[in-house]
DNA sequence: TTTT
DNA sequence: TTTT
């Protein structure tokens, strides 16, 4: 894989429902999330206090599709970052549709539950520690280059191709997707 | 402003045509622009050197757009930071329609031209040295300015409120957004 | 302000410890916190777990600083975005010394406190639930517009001009700054 | 590998010098460059035009500091991504100092050459600042093609290829607006 | 020390 | 010095 040019989103914010989890052919999970960012402020004209939500869809890949889908709740904190990418589809008319997610995978992509014990209960146990990943080298100055190289592989593949094609999840009509 | 949670989106790409100025009622600028950025593998079963291109509808407001119109022009390399957006419309159909943009503002928002002389000419004139972040004519710059930086309280409300409200520039039907 | 380049600076961790409040003679307050980040991962050879932290630190100023001083405690979780900043000091023996520091200042600079009420207790007070982000006392809130937002165009200088001239925070010994 | 937390830099800036090239005893390459971000403001009080640059310590390892060796002079425009270390060492005096580097490695780490052949570097001709745009040593190059692709395991090391070596994107008729 |  |  190599990548021309930068790709890159940065969220921070809540999980609008649960995660919703689906396994592809080839076994490997896909978690699709809603996260919310807002935005408030004072409306010079009134006066008013204001507030404008995005809702923000994501889809997590592997091994983070799988933290994401025991972990993740309605409600939770979390971190992501992943790249943008908008897919076609088609309606029930048979008409082209376009939808723009955020995708995160292993390489590229990074989620991290926020705010501590807290939020986000495991279900029904506690967390494993630090696993998901893929066990890597740490940036250690002195010994990382040689393991650079080891162990990345499987993900380019999955993040240069088209990673599904199925119509977008169905929410509520408000919800901008 | 306030924000709760981070919305960023940072991208280095390269514009698929001209940017598109339009001016709002305000007489504020927004520039439209689209963005490509590319990754490359090499296809595990058949061995051959593919390619995926993203691209990406960027719309930029104030003066970062003035600059745009100004300096970037078709292939100008460009990075951009800026927020996920998404707004809904109607197609002609009378159905609700969305369309997921990166928007870019004064304040969270950048844009950089990047790769120096040699690229992004200025319209109709050779690009001037070094004076592409500020508009040469300083009656131009205060134009904007009341608006983006002295006037910067009216940023939030810009920032958290729908842009605009028009239908999306109307491209080709095989567009991605 | 005009920059010519990009340079920017994410962390999302855990305060080390209280942060350090002062004030400039501009009146304009100024945040020390010492940010921790870490990395986990097997040890190849001896097949341990092990973990690496590092120490950031990272000045806030202006209304930043403020509800950093008022909010934030040790072991709070945050995320910030600023920019590296190195500046030069002279150590006892007269000699130059340099600490590198992210920056958070109003425009390019964000802090985001992390995991809702259960971390980061207000000073002598219980954490008003979703409303940590903004003062509760509107008339706070105001207070500082004025310097961030109402005027900005001072925020530029400050950004570009050495934020002040004072050696370093003084830690232990084995703190690496 | 796991990471509690994130810590991440971007910089997009131009090198001060040429990278310097080191081996490490594993054989990994580590190259050191620096790279200059700048801002400009007009001094409020004498009205005049100031600018400041910020240097920034880069180190980069593996297939990256080879890329950087190989392609990056000094003037040359790049965006990195990686974290921020800080490493400890002792100064003449046996002195305990202190320097903050930002760390680009193959996962966390990205490279990308800014500017294309438009901004300087001609196809075998003069060659305009630098060298960057053009691999001095096709077979070079091409050395490290091979593994980059046909074994997509070693990701890291693709992450490093040169992006810029490809012809340009034909922004006409499949452009999709 | 870069760049414009 | 944090956190898990």
């Amino acid at each position: 894989m190599a990548s021309r040019g930068v790709n890159k989103v940065i969220l921070v914010g809540n999980l609008g429902q649960d995660p919703e989890i689906r396994y592809m052919p080839s076994g490997g999970a896909v978690a699709n999330i809603t996260i919310a960012t807002s935005e408030t402020w004072r409306d010079k004209a009134t006066g008013e206090q204001r507030e404008k939500t995005e809702w923000h869809r994501v889809a997590l890949f592997g091994k983070l599709a799988e933290v994401a889908g025991e972990y993740l709740r309605k409600g939770s904190q979390v971190y992501v970052e992943g790249q943008l990418q908008t897919r076609k589809w088609q309606d029930q008319n048979g008409q082209d549709r376009f939808t723009t997610e955020v995708v995160v995978q292993g390489f590229n992509g990074v989620m991290q539950m926020l705010g501590g014990r807290g939020q986000g209960a495991p279900a029904g146990g506690q967390q494993q520690q630090g696993n998901w990943g893929q066990p890597q080298q740490p940036a250690q100055q002195n010994n990382f280059a040689p393991q650079q190289q080891q162990a990345p592989q499987q993900q380019a593949p999955q993040a240069a191709q088209p990673q599904y094609n199925e119509p977008p999840m169905d929410f509520d009509d408000d919800i901008p997707f």
